[in-house]
DNA sequence: TGAGTTACTGACCGCTCGGTCAGTTGAATG
DNA sequence: CATTCAACTGACCGAGCGGTCAGTAACTCA
């Protein structure tokens, strides 16, 4: 039933290929800097160095073409931070492979963490936001901490504690402090701020 | 030096005045339905039962009506703080507090809080909201904790920390709680999850 | 009652911007 | 070298919106 496809990449898919990210890099920087109400086609056209209709053959619109940024970014870290904190063994290990995974991913990506920030805030007034699949990706990754804390709990690692409210709370510990990062609020390395991060999610939660 | 000014209140006076609460109730609720960049003039004129040029005699331009409605919620937010704090003893108590007045704050004026958590995400790129005085308020409640964190830690309640980073988890787990509640992801009390939050945080950051 | 004054109205203006499409370019092919 | 065609261009269109202002309503006061 399925059609007979070309094996190999043709070269006029590459070129597809690396024009959508092109475009993609350059409205990245452009969304990061403007927001998405502040940025105009053209901008990101000039940005990508071509002209706006060729914007429009390799995305439907704007608002894709932010989707796509935002889609991107998102589960490559979701990826990331799934593997690590599977490598990890103890609660503390995992706690700690989240946190730093995101501080990193995030400091390494400022441009993608500003849209990423700026889509949460329309999140909670833009409903169209929440039905396109950005929310689940982000409950995912409190699932994620969830879990690692019922089982962790379940091991005796942690006193009696609701583990969802944990797991917001570490999520929320982290976000906020990478936001502080990247508006210049905070100065020290990031070891630092991992370890004392951990630190006081670990004291407020263990049983001991 | 100073003119003479009137003693009473004019008839003008108490109309002006209700005009511009008139409007701003009216823009909150659709500024916080809409966002900024969402949200017509219009729009604002058509809730507040006005025309679109009535807007124009009590607001100069659409920006500062979203300032002044940022700003009225903000002043009172921390006017409530601060007094609530400033009665607390012990710095358990002051936590408690805090977290508990911002709790409820944002829980009873919900469109006011998707303004401010909309903002905030603007505040990462568009650098026009920094230089207006925002960012200053939000400093300066983080110092309000970071003071109280300091004082504690002098009194030896708490270990050894960085009164600041501190101060900023005990904001962020605060406002993410608020967050999480708004989009409907918390179903408990607000009496429970404060309880929960200041419990976390205390265990965190206590000398035992 | 009518003249003067203030509050309000909403049609209108200018401009921006997302999206389109007729035309151009240049590489591949025979 | 001629032909073809996919990739690309940018002038253009129409909608939406912030802000204005000439005109109207309503109120005051002599």
């Amino acid at each position: 039933m399925t059609l007979q496809t070309p094996q190999r990449r043709t070269k006029r898919d590459v070129l597809t290929e690396f024009r959508h990210a092109e475009i993609l890099a350059a409205a990245r920087g452009v969304f990061a800097e403007k927001g998405f109400a502040g940025a105009s086609v053209d901008d990101i056209a000039q940005a990508a160095g071509v002209a706006k209709g060729t914007i429009y053959l390799y995305y439907p619109s704007k608002r894709e073409i932010y989707f796509a940024a935002l889609r991107e970014g998102l589960t490559a870290l979701a990826v990331k931070t799934e593997a690590r904190v599977a490598g990890a063994e103890t609660l503390y290990d995992q706690i700690r492979a989240y946190v730093e995974t995101k501080l990193r991913y995030f400091d390494e990506n400022r441009d993608f963490f500003k849209i990423y920030f700026a889509e949460l805030g329309n999140m909670v007034t833009q409903h169209e936001t929440r039905d396109s699949g950005f929310e689940q990706i982000y409950l995912d990754q409190v699932a994620l901490l969830e879990n690692a804390v019922r089982q962790g709990g379940g091991r005796g690692e942690t006193r009696d504690l609701p583990a969802r409210s944990v797991a917001f709370a570490i999520a929320n510990l982290t976000r906020g402090a990478v936001t502080q990062r990247l508006v210049g609020w905070t100065e020290g390395s990031i070891e630092r701020e991992v370890e004392l991060l951990v630190d006081l999610a670990w004291k407020g939660i263990s049983s001991q």
